[in-house]
DNA sequence: AGCATCTGGACGAACGTTCGCTTAGCGACG
DNA sequence: CGTCGCTAAGCGAACGTTCGTCCAGATGCT
């Protein structure tokens, strides 16, 4: 129960003998020369006192707070808690700390959440909410504060993005069912209004044709991410097109929607139909039958996002996009 | 591109022709009286130059950052990311931010992450880390610390904690089956040495020797919370009790594992193998067959975990360990 | 001996707030 | 007419740092 009062260097410094200014430069600042012993003596004051460095107090002179903020969409979703890990940890090595502010939930305002990052002086914000894509009022607040990273597209342009490269995914996805063997191959999709879902779903065309086959209006049907919309969604797809063999979604747990609209529909899994989904989650190799995903590497794009913005912070330039690679997986 | 230089209360009061504490009780310190026109050119003033309130140079001289710290275990796992979104809002509704530290993965010191939000004078910290129940280094840190709340126990007590009632919840399933007509059920747990895994035992035990059965040893096969263990605990639970017909389980993604490992085993659920386990969740109703788990309320925990810290930072007192109920689910 | 150079450390200022105290102006009251 | 009380606003101090400059003493060189 220490609490309130921390010792501040100037305690620390009186013990030991010596002005604060001292004190601060030898224990905070880096590299300055001090005697060895007045180093011992500032060192065992520190200690004694149990001193633990005010980074407010520095903040306020350094006009930097050593803290990133993350506007965070609903982490309860397993792909953006993954990137959010991967982000604390990334920031964390390089002596960063991390503001969240989620934006779960049906009408959180996010110009609220930015503003309270905004107020605490972050040195600069990662946004990682899909909801953002459509949310021109902050976009507008981010663009005009610099040092900002996105996960997704932000409308209006000029913020660097950091993902993977969603056409290819979806056309991995759609060739290896057509490797398969598999001739009539649909696809149940998140919301279109999504540009990941977009990008998916042109790599899922790029497949098809590239097998000459014509990519019909009636092999896609949009979902919600939910597995109620995925089974529904393949209901449709297979009362359309009876001979479907092959469906390709757009996440593991709409997969689950899937495999449960099959059963009921009395087709096999994956015998009658065969399944490919992606964002490998942990259990996708022990559902009944074995699901087969494509690994989306978010840890390492929230590592990356915090090194692209981090550059940014320090001024160096670049505005492009980054793009990392999925793995296939069974 | 403002960034950098925000414009400070100095400026605006320039512009607006009077002192900056004056600016300051005005914009920022509550209810001052001003005259109606000076409050207008302080308003506009501000809203000219885009004044945005610098917390950090508030929080040094009222010695409290609004800020409060959370330790979070490996934000990937459901539960813990409820948590922790149900608390960042509670938090965020009454003015506070949050600092987040994953303890996720191998060996991340957890003593360094409580640091760092020390040295940010954070106002209170939430651990949310299961393995914060083994470590007594951090337990010891965060003992010393005061205004602390824990979702999990700390080793050496003295910390408020906050949860469900684990021994009613393990004895709601237990009780679920048996009232099923189940007269054999075994279970799968989470590893031994986590308090909730041993309540949830307990409560497992009272249910079956409420029903006169006694609960034998070989009933119980520890896990490690992946479906990889739950399907091997449920190999080896039809290996020693072939005539069993009923598991609880420990979590949705362990249930998994049942369902893949009964499958193997050629049981059909629930026909021959009924299921029950908890955390209910958002696919659990779409697995085949649909799966009964309990709900727990992890976000209404969190949002409870910052009241009761709020609470403690402004030294009222309370220690006791404060409860929440599940709820049954289909 | 005189001067430049280095070394260990002190010192003042600044960062952007909040908070408590003081003050100028003004009407009311006895 | 002197005093009181109120209102609107100003002023100084403090919060705990960092940073650049300044200074005294020791040392080296000629």
């Amino acid at each position: 129960m220490v609490k309130g009062p921390y010792p501040s260097l100037k305690e620390v410094a009186a013990r030991a003998g010596v002005s604060f200014q001292t004190a601060s430069k030898f224990l905070n600042g880096g590299h300055v020369r001090v005697s060895p012993e007045t180093a011992d003596r500032i060192t065992s004051a520190a200690r004694e006192l149990g001193y633990s460095p005010n980074t407010i107090a520095r903040s306020l002179v350094q006009r930097a707070s050593s803290t990133i903020g993350i506007v965070a969409g609903d982490l309860t979703d397993l792909a953006l808690s993954q990137f959010v890990v991967g982000a604390e940890r990334a920031a964390r090595r390089v002596g960063h700390a991390v503001l969240v502010g989620t934006l779960a939930g049906d009408e959180e305002d996010g110009s609220e959440v930015v503003n309270t990052l905004i107020e605490r002086r972050v040195d600069g914000i990662i946004a990682a909410a899909p909801q953002l894509e459509e949310d021109t009022a902050v976009a507008e607040l981010l663009r005009r504060y610099g040092s900002v990273v996105s996960l997704h597209h932000v409308p209006g342009g000029g913020i660097p993005t950091v993902g993977s490269n969603h056409r290819d995914l979806g056309r991995m996805c759609t060739e290896y069912l057509l490797s398969l063997g598999h001739s009539c191959v649909g696809t149940g999709t998140g919301p279109f209004r999504r540009l990941v879902v977009r990008s998916r779903l042109r790599g899922f065309e790029d497949a098809l044709r590239q097998a000459s086959i014509e990519p019909g209006e009636d092999l896609v049907v949009e979902g919600d991410w939910t597995p109620a919309g995925a089974a529904s969604a393949t209901r449709l797809l297979l009362e359309r097109r009876p001979q479907l063999t092959a469906i390709f979604v757009h996440s593991d747990v709409m997969a689950i929607g899937v495999y449960s609209a099959a059963a009921a529909a009395g087709r096999r899994i994956p015998d009658d139909l065969a399944v490919v989904s992606c964002d490998d989650v942990p259990f996708a190799q022990y559902m009944t039958p074995p699901l087969t995903s494509v690994r989306i590497p978010f840890a390492e794009t929230g590592a990356r996002a915090v090194d692209v913005l981090i550059r940014r912070i320090n001024g160096e330039g670049l505005a492009a996009e980054a793009s990392l690679l999925p793995v296939e997986l069974i």
